[in-house]
DNA sequence: AGATCATTCAAACGTTCGTATGAATAATTG
DNA sequence: CAATTATTCATACGAACGTTTGAATGATCT
């Protein structure tokens, strides 16, 4: 009666395991049972733990990815159509907007924000490489669009600040809401959607205030 | 010959490489191999891995904390004696410049600040709260502060920006330095020290900014 | 010096880990 | 339909994990 095949039960399982626990955390036997599959059935489908991690973040990163870089070019071409700069909060926007929205778009990928973080702060080289080398080319188109938009700044203080604001937007997706420290009279969002206005009101200042 | 004691040597170890490979991935014999002591040696003085890192963790941290703290102090102080709100950036400065600066003032506890950016988002929920437990009272008079400091700002607004400074910090303490993706053109600085005004300056004018 | 306590050491304990195996079952194909 | 291939399953493997043990060694004290 289940119409998912296992390997997407794995898939689904794994995303949410490893974004909550990290991959050294998640175990084999942990995955399996929570999955409704047999112990084995990882190693058949995918080779190992580490292929499968491989695969369930392409699986999402892919998606989110081409959406964020659909939202940069077009970004690009309204200031190229208008002979002007870039503005820096929409280019900032067109990056962290989808992230932070993605669990409202896609509830059943409600974790792999989390996960995504995880994949920056994991001890393991090799969770945190395989990352780096599906990030790297929209890295850099990001990086010279700021430089582009922030005509005012060095390529190393834009290279500074945009690491500043890959902080700011992973500590949200992942440990903001594990820090229960919550004073009196502090709201608490519903929704992480509800963080982008603040969480870009904040880079985008920190982007554009003069050197 | 050797004039650090066998719980010195393993605390040195234990800090490097906890804060470089994280908890579950530093195993007691790579620990006590690296420290040059017998395998037993850290349950016979610490008891468990666990009360291991627990005190790893306090040994340094409540030295920090003091020094954020008195720094702190002088800030709220100063703004007393004038009859003022105390500086935004001042504040911030009192929690982040002794944190970047650890490095340098202390070369021999040089991997710590990696180890408190990891604390924050290592899987094991045992770690997290043991540095929660440890940092909730400085973390409340932090936030009172800038409460005190940014009378425009909501509670709320505040604290979610205090949550962004924080993420920028910790990704420069631990992640910046490990995701070599540098564009032509960008210098990394020769310590963690020369980010302070950098970081500063960033985080300064997102708190600062109009809501 | 001898007695007492603290520390070090090699070895082993019981678990859990990721993966491999080969038989059993399901699905597909000619 | 039989034959072939794909998948599932229980079980086992070797390695690594944190911890325990008890004997050997070192330091301390009357």
């Amino acid at each position: 009666m289940n119409r998912k095949s296992t390997k997407e039960h794995i898939l689904d399982n794994a995303e949410k395991l490893f974004a909550r626990n990290g991959y050294h955390s998640t175990s084999m036997r942990m995955l399996t049972k929570k999955a409704g599959v047999n112990l084995g059935a990882v190693n058949y489908h995918f080779g190992s733990k580490k292929d499968l991690i491989r695969s369930v973040i392409e699986r999402r990163l892919t998606v989110l990815n081409k959406k964020r870089e659909e939202l940069l070019d077009q970004v690009l071409a309204r200031a190229n159509q208008s002979n002007s700069r870039p503005c820096p909060r929409e280019v900032l926007k067109s990056f962290i907007a989808p992230t932070l929205e993605f669990r409202d778009r896609f509830p059943q990928a409600a974790e792999f924000p989390k996960l995504i973080s995880r994949a920056l702060t994991e001890p393991d080289d090799m969770v945190r490489n395989m990352f780096i080398e599906i990030m790297t080319p929209l890295f850099h188109k990001l990086f010279e669009s700021l430089c582009l938009a922030l005509p005012g700044l060095s390529r190393t203080q834009v290279y500074w600040r945009l690491h500043f604001c890959l902080g700011s937007m992973s500590h949200v997706m992942n440990v903001a809401e594990r820090i229960r420290i919550i004073p009196d009279g502090v709201e608490t969002p519903a929704s992480q959607s509800q963080l982008v206005e603040p969480l870009l009101n904040f880079i985008t200042a920190g982007m554009e205030r003069n050197p």
